[in-house]
DNA sequence: AAGCATCCGTAACAATGTGTACGCTTATTG
DNA sequence: CAATAAGCGTACACATTGTTACGGATGCTT
């Protein structure tokens, strides 16, 4: 009951930030801003986290590990390769451009320090390349899929499902994506993957 | 000869605000370390810039203008499709990976109002593409390539030329591509674009 | 029920930012 | 040469931030 009390507060005031941040940025969402938003108190603020950037910095941590959790659990349920390819790019799409983590991406790159930014791609792309990989490298065990490098399999998949959508989103240049653009993007991007991954391919030199 | 020292003074607070940002970031380039770099008056700039956006969105603008014009200067010597197709990619590439383009996506990312990022899309890929489509027109009527709506293929191009490199570099995760990486890179965009646009397609719904 | 830790609300503090004002020097113009 | 405009350096008000500190309330433990 105590920790679940503290955990349920840690949850409000997580929130809290994340609301604050989307709406104001990091520069105007301030350590108060947050505390009175979540109805907590400075005090407890940098008990728990510190300072500004260990607060934001849970924030990044908290959502990769949710991420990773979310892949990892789709890519456990024993489906044929095919079907694991053809789910896991909504899934990842719909992740990587959610205004959740548009908004930290925005964060991280206004934070001075340079480190939430690490921590962010730390935590996500290095943390998420590896899961596509291993799936990459069983569809090709399959015969669906074609190639000799999976890193840069990988790297060419993630240009055509993701491209430089999460930029333009940064940038507020494109509104969110609906489900149905997700699906169909990704469809997309599998499609001409497939079709680039069995062309006859130039060797990295 | 006064307009002159005006312009060039002009430029070396341009270039000092630029060097600022790229080492501090835009929240902590305040505008006064700006005006004592370039060896300037406080009420020099905002008499010059009104405020501490106008000036970076003066930056925005002049370096958006600059991309335009190298653009332009490449398209209009008159070579076959296949040939300016060509040298579109490595040139566009650099331009949008460049530290100084990258450093202006953090800051617009950065500023809390939006009117950076708004006016960054806007000078960037919305005076961009139009340009690239027209090549990729003439490209189709001479048979080089295959599609049927341009934006669309457009779109397909700059996500496997430029992909998620803008996002990571802005987030600090891959440094500066050395000349060789960018014409590789930009090579390779051009040869998958080809064979996703010789191939069947699939129509919009 | 007493004691104790935790946390809220609020205040205080030092630092810094933007934007403005004011003498003083410097260069241009008639 | 005199007059004038522009710009530098400095200082200023004013707001806001991150961070620390403190008194009082609240709830758990013994």
């Amino acid at each position: 009951m105590r920790d679940e009390n503290k955990a349920a507060r840690k949850r409000r005031i997580e929130q809290a930030a994340l609301e604050l941040l989307a709406s104001k940025g990091y520069l105007a969402t301030s350590m108060l801003s947050v505390a009175k938003r979540a109805k907590a108190s400075n005090e407890t603020l940098y008990n728990w986290y510190g300072n500004k950037q260990g607060l934001f910095r849970s924030l990044v941590e908290a959502n990769a590990g949710e991420v990773r959790a979310l892949l990892e659990h789709d890519l456990v349920q024993d489906r044929p390769p095919e079907a694991t390819l053809k789910a896991l790019g909504p899934l990842l799409l719909g992740l990587l451009v959610s205004d959740r983590a548009i908004t930290l991406n925005k964060a991280a790159a206004a934070d001075p320090s340079g480190e939430l930014a690490h921590e962010l791609t730390q935590a996500g792309r290095g943390a998420v390349a590896p899961l596509i990989a291993d799936v990459f490298v069983k569809a090709r065990d399959a015969g669906v899929l074609r190639f000799v490098d999976a890193g840069k399999a990988v790297g060419l998949y993630l240009d055509l499902l993701v491209g430089d959508l999460q930029i333009r989103r940064v940038l507020g240049a494109v509104p969110a994506l609906t489900q149905p653009q997700v699906e169909r993007r990704a469809s997309r991007a599998l499609a001409n993957l497939k079709l680039l991954l069995s062309a006859p391919r130039h060797q990295k030199p």
